[in-house]
DNA sequence: TGTACATCAGTGAACGCGCGTTCACTGATGTAC
DNA sequence: TGTACATCAGTGAACGCGCGTTCACTGATGTAC
């Protein structure tokens, strides 16, 4: 009733509870997957017990929500990162697209090698996000805008060194999601390092120099 | 201890039933997820009680390998059946590339819009394989022989159309998955008709005229 | 700087439900004569 | 074609565990004077 129970500001105190309970969560959902992780396992992995759990959030959906969220702020983030290191070093214009792009992927998505936990609970994110409407919603907004801000990013990156897309920006950036998902995906189940021959085919494909005439 | 008790071919009746469970299953893992469906819940979808799964497989893990093995099954048979309609009717052959290639792939990994169930189910399968070391092998299996095959049928395909790719067939294959896959998540997600866009704009990208020369 | 009090944040025990797993059983199917 | 018996396949009750959820509590943090 009271609108200060809605909007109290959380204390410093609990909003690292909270970040501690989602890096839990993060490989608790790679291992059991989402729908089969138990609030108990979570608590644990983060070192709290169950109380607190429900003392920040109302169930697991509410933490998935906060964990999506989450990765929004952190890829306007780096995408802000990634924006500002092309503006300050014009040297790395000297690489072929591929390279900027790869780092600027790896960066976004994380690396597989790296941190497979995250990978996996992404994935798993995706699917659990279609059956929840609330989450739906967020996702999709997280996607639409860090698609928006990713396609103005590359074709900046790619203007600046004299390489234009031959697909509209939109086009490129979901297949290049889709071809990075994948690959993904791939190097998770054969448990070897990512290939990157899909990726840079499909740069090479999509890609041509500024001002070449149209194939 | 005996052989018998290993390798006894299964009725006819106990095959069906088998079945039906496979059935319900693809409902509930696609509700739930596979790791929070509940044995429970799959016996009841399928008209069974609980004992009647448990004479049939040892465990969830048992029937997901099942599943896995079946969708294999069901795969080689449909690239020969694609495989024999190209050979009989050569008059596909005035049409796009898209077109042959998208009805191979809807045929393949199913269709969204017609059963969203189906597709959730096989995309849980992914993430549910990575974390399993036996449905792991099996699936890697079924992947490789998989991509073999198409890569194969659609070389044949698009040599008779005049058609050939710029990427080796099996790259070409690798991307083709990743963006079908990826499109289909988002139709789910979005709750709309698979957008048809990426797929042709990756197609036209990847392919080019028999003959002509090296971009 | 110290004390007394209020509020906040997480603890851990308790309750009960759902579900995995087992197993003695019953009805269905097959077989021999 | 009918009967008697054996085997097979699925039933449904029972057991017990794990976990979601609640809540009275305690210790930690903040505040007033």
């Amino acid at each position: 009733m009271t609108k200060t129970a809605e909007s109290a500001p959380p204390s410093a105190r609990r909003a690292q509870t909270r970040e501690r309970l989602m890096a839990g969560a993060v490989g608790v959902f790679a291992e059991r997957g989402i729908t089969g992780a138990s609030v108990e396992e979570i608590c644990e992995a983060a070192g709290f017990t169950r109380g607190a759990f429900y003392s920040n959030f109302r169930d697991k959906d509410e933490l998935v929500l906060a964990m999506v969220e989450r990765d929004a702020e952190r890829a306007r983030q780096t995408v802000r990162e990634i924006s500002q290191t092309l503006v300050d070093n014009a040297d790395l214009i000297g690489n072929p697209p591929g390279t900027v792009i790869n780092i600027a992927l790896s960066k976004l998505f994380g690396d597989a090698a790296d941190e497979p936990d995250a990978v996996l609970a992404r994935h798993e994110m995706d699917l659990y996000a279609i059956r929840r409407p609330q989450l739906r919603e967020a996702y999709l907004a997280y996607l639409d805008q860090l698609y928006a801000s990713l396609g103005d990013l590359v074709e900046q990156a790619l203007t600046a060194i004299g390489i234009e897309f031959t697909v509209d920006y939109r086009t490129a950036i979901a297949l290049l999601h889709a071809c990075a998902d994948r690959i993904e995906m791939q190097a998770l189940l054969s448990d070897s390092p990512a290939d990157p021959a899909p990726m840079e085919a499909l740069l090479t494909a999509i890609s041509r120099p500024t001002g070449s005439r149209a194939q």
